[in-house]
Order: C-alpha cells, then structure tokens, then sequence
DNA sequence: TGTACATCAGTGAACGCGCGTTCACTGATGTAC
DNA sequence: TGTACATCAGTGAACGCGCGTTCACTGATGTAC
C-alpha cells in the first residue's frame, strides 16, 4: 500500500499511521479508523503501533487533529484575497461548508470521533475567532463566534448525514451561500 | 431485563426489541444498539429478531424513527400553550436543543445512524414546516427551515458532543436561547 | 364441538470474522571510552 | 578507529472477544370443514 521499508527502523511510523489513518478515514468516517490496517499500510507489525500510541483511540485523535489541519487549510484557501474582516469571515463559512462537502469522512472524524481530537495549532475555530475579532468588539467574539459556528456547522451536518443529503449538489451550494450571507448579515448587526 | 414471556409466541417482539434498542441507544448513542443485546432483553433467542428484520441496520433504522417521535414529544411539549407562529417556533428551537441535550443517545441515534430512519408520521422537521407556514409565504418555508435548522442542530451537536460540551449547563441553555431568538428574528425579518 | 392442517414465530447450536491487545524476544542504532 | 553496551524500534505468534448471521428444526396458533 505504502512505501516498502528498506530499513528495520522505520524512520517516522507515527507520521506514517496518521497519514494511513488519514486515508481511511477519507473514504468512511472515523469508524473505518483500523489500527491494523494502518500498521500494514504502513508495512510493519501490529504490535509496533503501541510503540506511538497507546491504543486505538489515541490514533484516531491523532488522525482527528489531522484532519482538522486539512480543514483548516481549505478554509485559509478559500479566504485567499480578503482584506478585511467581512471577506475573512466569508471564507470561513465558505470553507467549512466546501470541506464537510467535499471530504464527509475527514470531516466526520475531526467532530464525531469520541474523545477529542489532538488540537492542531491553527484550527477551523481560531480561523473564525480571528475574523470575528476584526468585526466586532473583544466581550463580542464568543458570542458570535456560537452563532456562526452552529449555523455552519449544522448545514454542513445536515447536508453530509442528514436530509439534505438528497439534494443535487449545486442546489446545496446556493443554500450555503445564503446561509454565509445571513450569518454575517447577524455578525454586523 | 424485560418481562419473561408466559406463552412462547412474545406477543409483539418488534415493538419490545424496538424499546429494548432504544434503552440501548439512550445511553451510548447509535453504536451502543447491538442486536443480540436486544433480544437478549426481549428474552428471545437471537435468531428471533430476523424474523423482524432483515439484518442489524433495518433495526437501528426503526430505532432511529423511534428517537425522531421522542423528539417530536419534546418539542410538542416545549410547545404548550402556544398561540401563534412565532411561539410555535420558539417551542421547537427551545424544544430540539433540549432534547439533545437531555437525550444525547437519542440524538445520535436519530441523525448519526447510517441509513435513513423509518420516518415517523410527526418528525421534528414538520413540525418546523408548520410553525413556519405561520409566519411566512408558503415560497420561503423551504429556505426558512433549512436556516432554523441548521443553526439549531449545529448548536445541539456543537454542545453534545462538540467542543461546547465542556460548558457548564446552564451556559449552554443561555447560549441556546440567545440562538433562539437570533433565528426568530431572522425569520421575521 | 372436534379434528386436520397450513402457517407462522420461535429454538439452539454453530460459524467465521477481524478486531484490539498482549507476550517475550531480537535486530539496529548511537554513544562512551 | 574500534569495541562494548545501553537503548530503542521493531518482530511474530497468539489470545479472547462478542458480534452478525446461518442452518435445519419444532412448538404454538388459528381457520376450514
């Protein structure tokens, strides 16, 4: 699956297991997350991944973490070009949404995977905490930041799992956008 | 667990191994609904269940429709004593947050389940739809709801088993209730 | 009312599965002298 | 530069677990005559 080993030492397994993991987790959610089936993407023993970590789920709050890396950098894609707080903040809600759509199974394991997950240093929230700050005044944030979040978070729940779902894709788009538009219509108010 | 049975046909073993999921679901959400624990509960050989169902997911499936009514209880209740549309909105935001909350087994079990549930004839989303149709055209329901529900079941997951959950209670319903007022208010606008 | 019989709802034992996790061990590596 | 040795990162085989699911079968039930 992965690169054969040349040598006996690995070089770096834990990296190795989180990117195997990472894979995994792609195509199913957190639950497709199998120790073994890292362990031998990664072209070593079982037993060696205890070496990382201490059990299963240690490795799924790694692969948690690292996935919320990935999101993180979709959204700072999607903010390429803004220059002020408004634009950010757009990109914020426009790259959550695009990465729940687009990657359902990094996206299920970064929220839904129990225990909680390993904290990246640059996160989706800090993304939208750092908009927010450029919006609205300091005793403001948390406020706001509860508001924007819940709605995004929910469609992008509910367009992956639940009932939208059904929806053509392009049709899930639009009520996105007009989503993002109301949630910052509320931030400026 | 249950009842010993007396005579050797059960009676109604879809309905008890339903409840037994169910009691199952409550504490541990949708992975904890095992089958073989439910007929165990039912007091009937595990075999007995496919008589019912076709395999383990067409169980989980009823047992999510089964969540979906309890929820709808919920809101009905958190509904009392409303007399207009506004109200009836109010009750079910107020409603669905409190559920999640009080029943966050249910709640996973209801959205979190892979396949769609068995649809009960009072689902949550109708009685979003009704409370809407009050208050609104009959052409900007559809767009209404989806904006409610998002920002609701974004905030019930976010609290459940998102980040807010290390909130005490009390600042969660706080939060809630702002979140409330913030969709009525979008929705009147 | 009594019997025959089709139908339906259970039984009980067994299967394979793949997982997470544990054991005592060995091969590779790098540092001290 | 060469050797001794502590340390670390792997090995390979095995375990128990409880699950979902399947087999051919039997006991209970209700309806037709």
């Amino acid at each position: 699956m992965f690169e054969a080993r040349s040598t006996y030492h690995h070089g770096d397994l834990r990296e190795a297991l989180v990117r195997a993991g990472l894979e995994m987790a792609r195509a199913e959610g957190a639950q497709a997350v199998v120790l073994r089936e890292a362990t031998r993407r990664a072209g070593v023993t079982a037993r060696a991944a205890y070496r990382h970590f201490a059990d299963r789920e240690a490795l799924v709050r790694a692969v948690a973490g690292a996935a919320l890396t990935e999101m993180a950098a979709t959204i700072t894609r999607c903010q390429a070009g803004a220059s002020d707080g408004l634009a950010l903040l757009r990109g914020v809600g426009e790259g959550y949404i695009r990465f729940a759509l687009d990657e359902p199974g990094w996206f299920d394991v970064a929220f839904f995977a129990m225990g909680d997950p390993v904290q990246p240093s640059r996160s989706p929230y800090h993304l939208l905490e750092e908009a927010l700050r450029l919006l609205v005044g300091p005793d403001r944030v948390a406020g706001a930041a509860i508001m924007c979040w819940s709605g995004v978070h929910g469609f992008a729940t509910l367009a992956t799992r639940g009932p939208l779902r059904a929806l053509p894709r392009a049709a899930i788009d639009a009520q996105g956008r007009e989503l993002v538009d109301q949630l910052c219509d509320n931030v400026l108010r």
